[in-house]
DNA sequence: CTGAAATATATGCATGTACACACACTAGGT
DNA sequence: ACCTAGTGTGTGTACATGCATATATTTCAG
């Protein structure tokens, strides 16, 4: 197939630029762990990545209960995809609006026993396209310099 | 703005599995990036970071011509939203389709006048931004093991 | 040489996303 | 109390993307 895909290009990417080069490196593992989780989180569960990532900080939070803007800061999409989000979510019966208190501009999302229980089965399909997925030579320096996220 | 932006919520990413934590950090670059990128790069020279993208390795390849296939995985696009790309670019003069020969279903795609001055415009943002806005943390671990990208 | 399978690209369609705006509510000054 | 500014969400709309498919061309078996 790959014609053209030997050694010779050796244009340094971005004009040589590192900064250019991490970048292309974040690109092409973020497409590539994006679309084998899409698939198979997709196939297997009925999830797609958004989906799950909410899901999982829901599941994760002691209280299991979420600001709609925390949720969408946490999965890094817009607030209006956010609240569409949440309505798939809810239409299926994996999460709750709680029209909570306190704040009655806001919202809390809570997740349900069907949420918690979905997210149980997913995880480790997640976890293991990942563990395929992304280079080991990634894995390591990430963990080290882990304490910030 | 970030409330509960503290050090608290100490339940380990994804179960603590490395995996995740790492997943984590590459979505939060990417995103920070993309975003920073799109808006910059919007603003000030009319390109989104796709189309930036492909006018890059047109611009770094010796000959300036790429197939639309190389393209959309040089870029991680589908075909089609690279077709559609391919478009958009030709359509503001900044790449032509080259219906050329040797495998008449094919085509390549070169870089006009205009798409290499705008490059040559738009790249010192590119990197700016990026210099920017990854983190220095990332940067290191990442040139470290640059070698297959 | 003929026809079937494979390959490269374009396009119809459904969907997800961001932006702009609308609405509900809160906070602070007068 | 009232009125204005600020904040949190939902919604109309435009657009980019992916999937399935259509079309053109090459390749290969027979």
């Amino acid at each position: 197939m790959g014609v053209t895909q030997g050694v010779e290009q050796q244009a340094p990417a971005g004009d040589g630029h590192p900064v250019v080069t991490a970048w292309r490196m974040i690109t092409a593992s973020h497409a590539a762990a994006f679309a084998a989780l899409e698939h198979e989180l997709g196939d297997r569960h009925g999830l797609g990545v958004s989906e799950f990532e909410v899901l999982e900080r829901l599941a994760e939070h002691p209280a299991h209960k979420y600001r709609a803007q925390e949720l969408a800061a946490a999965v890094h999409l817009s607030q209006s995809a956010t609240s569409r989000l949440i309505d798939r979510l809810a239409r299926h019966g994996l999460v709750e609006r709680c029209l909570c208190d306190m704040d009655r501009r806001g919202i809390y999302v809570t997740i349900t026993e069907a949420g918690q229980q979905r997210h149980a089965e997913a995880a480790p399909t997640h976890r293991d396209v990942l563990a395929q997925v992304l280079p080991a030579e990634l894995l390591e320096p990430l963990c080290a310099c882990s304490p910030a996220v």
